[in-house]
DNA sequence: TTATTCGTACGAAAGTTTTCCTACCTTTGG
DNA sequence: CCAAAGGTAGGAAAACTTTCGTACGAATAA
């Protein structure tokens, strides 16, 4: 299923630093994004597990968390889907979108091109 | 502002098919996306209108629609926000994301290397 | 032991987005 | 002229997302 915007960065939180407690996911959020209860993230992320967004290990007190699902392989579906509904699933017309400006660098460029490169071989 | 998901697929409609009324939307959003009311599309319509996401020409009884901002323009911003979101602002990971997959064709490769070649000059 | 702290669960409510019913006006075809 | 078709406006409601107060049990420290 698709994870909303706010569970997206609880996702992120778990991906980043593993698995981990409802306590530890509120207070990073608080860190890096913005003011948000305990409850609020502990309701959220009970509601991730029922959807299956997320496991838990309920064996200590502290439930701990965990994404169902690898970075990667969410990450790739969400990106085919925007590429689906925004550039109509041509990946080229995102990749110009995305180096078109004027504000890309020449190293940069050269730097995609040296990764495209190593997807070659 | 951003828009919604549903305010996008009819920004969409009106960039490809520039200035229209709500029944032309509407047919065209029916015939490639979904089932949807009339009443819907122009209560959408009328909302993105008052956001400013669309201006309208009122001369005639059939409104005509009209997208307030570029297709690139828009689209770009979105990117960004999603590359943001995603990929913590490193074009490159997408990029990596979008090709690294097994089902990116040498074909596809030289293409978009092509593509970066032309923006490099 | 007992008060405090920390955890889960639950429900309500607020915010946002989407849908559509209905009223009412204008245009059009017969 | 009159009925039918097609247009806008507005409000209500449904669906989805997000937030948080509160109850209550478990752990902990004094």
């Amino acid at each position: 299923m698709e994870p909303t915007k706010s569970e997206l960065e609880i996702l992120q939180v778990l991906w980043k630093h593993g698995p981990s407690t409802v306590r530890f996911v509120n207070d990073t959020l608080n860190e890096e994004k913005r003011a948000v209860q305990y409850s609020s993230t502990l309701k959220l992320m009970q509601i991730m597990a029922e959807k299956g967004l997320v496991t838990r290990d309920e064996s200590s007190m502290k439930h701990v968390y965990s994404p169902a699902e690898e970075e990667g392989k969410t990450k790739k579906q969400l990106l085919d889907r925007f590429v689906d509904s925004m550039y109509n699933g041509s990946a080229s017309s995102l990749v110009m979108q995305l180096f078109g400006g004027k504000n890309t660098s020449k190293e940069e460029l050269e730097e995609i091109k040296r990764l495209l490169d190593k997807l070659d071989q």
